[in-house]
RNA sequence: GGAGGGGUACCAAAGCGGUCAAAUGGGGCGGGCUGUAAACCCGUUGACUUCGGUCUUCGAAGGUUCGAAUCCUUCCCCCUCCA
């Protein structure tokens, strides 16, 4: 049997409910269709935590269809309270604009825009909600939503069960967001919205909404929320957020992400986040002797996704620099030193303090104490040492380590 | 607008005049074991230090006191109930 949209999607653990499984099945095996997906804009980049609605967009554009992409300017907006005063919102307001300029170029990366037919089509929801009339608004859509039906929903009453305090502006939210799939629907002739789980109320709100206005059938397919095989949510690490974007992520720093996924996680991830063959993968465990040799093949396919071939390739190489030869991975961020800082004699602390690992001289005292810095593989034992000319190789370099993974050459200059 | 409750480190939460740089838990970081995994065990988690200490922190600003996270005054913010 051939594979279409849904059952690829089904395979690689993508779906978690959908309106009207059978009927989209059909619709979307007898014509292409449009869909779409919203992207929050409150950060200035997308990070991993994204990823799946990217791959849906992928998914969507491999069968055929055309992915509508809305970068939510407007929701955006209503979403941040804060902003009150008039130079912080001026502010804001760039600020938003920018991000979506960012988040448009990731996804620009991992999306087809060369062939017509699916290349993805980007809308910002301002150039909409912006203009709305409120009594207007009110009269039209407004009147199609029952506050019974509206408390109901998990994303109000879960809220309102744990007595926390809701605000109307919020309370509004599903009702924009309802707006901008009919909006959509009627523009685009988009029928399909994809989202996380989390936004299965919202969506549904759209498809009723559509078929209230419009009296057209709509539908709506959410994905689940990944959980990792620790419990946590995936995306945030100690370091922060995995971003999708090289100016705030390496993509060393990326590969290594998925080289440290969980042993339970890899499987799944390789089905999720590569376009390696759904059928292909679990023969994959067999083949590869070891789960090691599996996330290094997700972290090659995941980075190369993103940041290319040539990227990828050389953060493997450096890796295996790193783990497997203990020497000098090429891809570790590099500071270049003033010869006669060396000269004159420093302090261990503060030339360790140049590596920009640690936050402060307690730090790396405690870190000493702990025996978690090295200097070229070598346990820093006293921090009264001083470092010389002498404990760089011939190449003028000096590797500073933070525990097992993290590494700074020093280099002179 | 009225009545109560509260703001403590990354988060949660104790402390309610000195022994408080602040219990405990989570998280983070490091070490051990391993496989750059998980689980488990240990250490650590404000800054500076000549390792003796010193300085800055408990919503903000003042005050009382030899001494304040702790008491008083004013202000700001959050929550609950009532209007």
């Amino acid at each position: 049997m051939d594979e279409t949209f849904l059952s690829e999607f089904n395979k690689r653990n993508y779906f978690n409910q959908c309106t009207n499984s059978s009927e989209l099945e059909q619709l979307m095996n007898s014509k292409k269709i449009k869909a779409y997906i919203g992207f929050d804009c409150t950060a200035p980049s997308l990070h991993v935590g994204s990823l799946l609605q990217i791959m849906c967009l992928r998914l969507l554009q491999k069968y055929g269809h055309q992915p509508i992409v809305l970068l939510g300017g407007g929701t955006t907006r209503i979403g941040d309270p804060s902003g009150k005063e008039e130079t912080r919102k001026i502010l804001l307001e760039k600020e938003i604009n920018r991000n979506i300029r960012n988040i448009q170029k990731v996804l620009k990366i991992f999306l087809n825009t060369k062939d017509k037919k699916v290349k993805p089509i980007f809308v910002n929801n301002f150039s909409w909600l912006g203009k709305l009339n409120y009594i207007n608004f009110l009269r039209e859509i407004g009147k199609h939503f029952t506050v019974n039906k509206m408390l109901s929903f998990d994303s109000i009453k879960l809220r309102l069960e744990r007595e926390q305090s809701l605000s109307y502006m919020e309370f509004n939210y599903m009702i924009l967001q309802a707006y901008d799939f009919l909006e959509l629907n009627k523009k685009k002739n988009c029928i399909l919205q994809i989202g996380g789980s989390d936004q299965w109320g919202n969506i549904i709100n759209g498809v009723d909404l559509i078929k209230r206005c419009n009296n057209k059938q709509a539908f709506g397919l959410t994905t689940p929320l990944i959980t990792l095989a620790s419990g946590s949510k995936m995306g945030k690490t100690e370091e922060g957020a995995i971003w999708l974007d090289k100016r705030f992520l390496s993509s060393y720093d990326y590969w290594q992400f998925w080289r440290n996924t969980d042993d339970k996680d890899v499987l799944n991830f390789l089905k999720m986040f590569t376009d390696l063959d759904v059928n292909e993968i679990e023969n994959l465990s067999q083949e590869y002797e070891n789960i090691n040799s599996l996330k290094i093949l997700l972290a090659n396919e995941t980075t190369k996704m993103l940041h290319g071939e040539t990227a990828s390739k050389k953060a493997q190489t450096t890796a295996k620099e790193i783990f497997q030869n203990k020497s000098v991975g090429s891809e570790l961020p590099t500071i270049k030193i003033e010869k006669n800082i060396i000269s004159n004699g420093i302090n261990i602390i503060d030339f360790v303090l140049l590596s920009k690992l640690f936050k402060s001289k307690s730090e790396i005292r405690r870190m000493i104490k702990n025996k978690g810095i090295r200097l070229n593989n070598n346990i820093v034992e006293d921090e009264k040492n001083n470092i010389s000319m002498f404990d760089f190789n011939e190449n003028g370099i000096l590797k500073v380590s933070h525990g097992k993974k993290q590494h700074v050459i020093m280099k002179i200059n």
